[in-house]
DNA sequence: TTGTCACTCAACCACATGAATGGCTAAGGT
DNA sequence: ACCTTAGCCATTCATGTGGTTGAGTGACAA
């Protein structure tokens, strides 16, 4: 039903494809911004400057909506990690990517939260994450023993900070603020963040 | 309107009291789950054993309800750091208190997500919050110089780590349960989490 | 001309909130 | 003993609103 435009004449199939992603782009801030339940669709459609029920039409309503943005952020998840970075840059590049789009990051949250949809095909997705996180963890691990971070901390300890510090002005953006004064979005905090980061993980003089 | 009970012959008044009590402690829990939005005054009636419009009778409907919890909170905040305690016993501290109801901790990231009524009573209330944050920055600072704590960090990111650290659990139980690998909201977390503070933090050998 | 695709219009249904009404019980005052 | 009142429950209604459904319309291709 959806994916009918796809496999169609192809001129016209490309402006529907934009239309679709135009209202997914107006998903992902109104959701963001509002939450599942707090969101409304004819708030979407007005973003998108579109009718009201194409998004019936091509999700399936509210819910479909919601899931079509999980399973693209499934998919944008895969390819995060640059592989030969140093920590620094590892930790800088995982804070771009929860700060650039902070829309997208504050859906996560929601998500978290129990906002909407709680037990939406969880098993398998919730599996990959936990992978992910136990991975990170390892790499982690790999640099206290090649000895570029201090191997004082716990590898678990070290990785939970750097995300903490992610999305910690997503979710408490005012208590970040109050805290180092400063916009917790912008360059200063990040860079803030990576160099402290670093002095954490220096090795013992 | 909702403050005749308590001006009345005191006797009867208190089983009115209690069923008001009742009702707020079932709104926190609903409110903690669900969000503003999300959250819904029947079942907030249901948890609490009472009539639906009892809400209204008392605190003038659900709007009036967050309010009134709003100000139970602020009051709640206002003792909150034991006065002499080190700086692994007010981490243990605050730890505690923001897990020890998570619902009520909830029912704050909801807030801060811009969940329900954000401009309610900003001004007032957001400076007061901005002048604990940075008292705490000061207590902090004063630990570095009186050599409790190391200054190789700054003061600014040690508070910052403790209150995400805190936080996280909440807002991203899944995340953080996923790489510690334990529930966050137990014992053995907190207790992690402030030896490895207290090595975070530890003057340089 | 017929069919299909992208999309619109107008109704519709479900439901949450809030308010109104009425009644019932227990405790006190008289 | 009677009456009043506080506290509470049951039911209903009005209202607003959010989401979805069903029947179209215009453009374009075969």
């Amino acid at each position: 039903m959806a994916s009918s435009a796809r496999r169609s004449p192809q001129e016209r199939g490309k402006a529907a494809e934009r239309t679709r992603e135009r209202i997914l782009e107006a998903a992902v801030e109104e959701f963001g911004a509002k939450g599942y339940a707090g969101a409304r669709t004819a708030a979407i459609a007005a973003r998108a400057g579109v009718n009201q029920q194409l998004i019936s039409y091509y999700f399936g309503g509210k819910q479909g909506l919601v899931e079509e943005l999980r399973r693209r952020w499934a998919r944008a998840q895969e390819s995060v990690t640059p592989p030969g970075a140093t920590y620094a840059e590892s930790v800088a590049a995982h804070l771009d990517a929860t700060l650039d789009d902070p829309d997208w990051s504050r859906l996560v949250v929601w998500q978290a939260l129990g906002d909407g949809l709680a037990a939406a095909s969880d098993d398998e997705w919730a599996a990959a994450q936990r992978d992910r996180l136990r991975q990170a963890v390892e790499r982690t691990r790999r640099r206290q023993e090649e000895g570029e971070i201090t191997g004082e901390l716990d590898a678990e300890f070290v990785l939970l900070v750097a995300y903490a510090l992610a999305f910690a002005p997503i979710a408490l953006p005012r208590m970040v603020e109050g805290i180092v004064g400063a916009d917790p979005l912008s360059k200063d905090y990040r860079e803030w963040v990576v160099g402290q980061l670093a002095r954490m993980t220096r090795r013992d003089a």
